[in-house]
DNA sequence: CTTATTTGACCCGAC
DNA sequence: CGTCGGGTCAAATAA
């Protein structure tokens, strides 16, 4: 695959998987707490996820985030993937929620009730207006 | 102490 | 059969 397109092989990356994952600095001068100049935000769907996995894909020269619903349960998955250096974010859920809905509200993922199946088997997208 | 997050390593599948 | 690539789990750390 590589062969085809990869002058200089990037980094080790390829075997292992994790050697991909490098880079992403969320550390900066600041000690913590960011007055909100710029930052990723993910559009909030309401439900809270917990984030298991982070490789940057060299077959698109992502970076991709992967994200699981908190409960056991729940066999949602929510994956992320965005360019280094542009806001534009991907994301795309996958399997669908088997406890209550998502109370619009961030935190909000109490509540239980009818089957929330809000997502299928589909991909959704979100903000990739220019590329894609 | 508990929970969420992070990074690395391992695994599986495909080629 | 070997390797690449992506995906997930696990351990460690921070809050």
């Amino acid at each position: 695959m590589a062969s085809t397109s990869e002058p200089t092989a990037p980094g080790s990356g390829g075997g292992g998987g994790g050697g991909g994952g490098d880079e992403q600095d969320r550390q900066a001068p600041w000690p913590e707490e960011a007055g909100g100049s710029e930052q990723l935000v993910m559009p909030e769907d309401g439900y809270q996820w917990k984030k298991y996995g982070q490789k940057f894909i060299k077959n698109i020269q992502k970076i991709r985030s992967y994200f699981r619903c908190r409960d056991k349960r729940c066999a949602a998955k929510k994956k992320v993937e965005w360019h280094p250096g542009d806001p534009s974010l991907r994301i795309v859920y996958e399997g669908a929620h088997q406890h209550g809905s998502p109370s619009s509200s961030t935190g909000g993922g109490q509540g239980e009730g009818g089957v929330g199946n809000r997502y299928e088997l589909s991909a959704q997208y979100f903000g990739g207006p220019p590329a894609q």
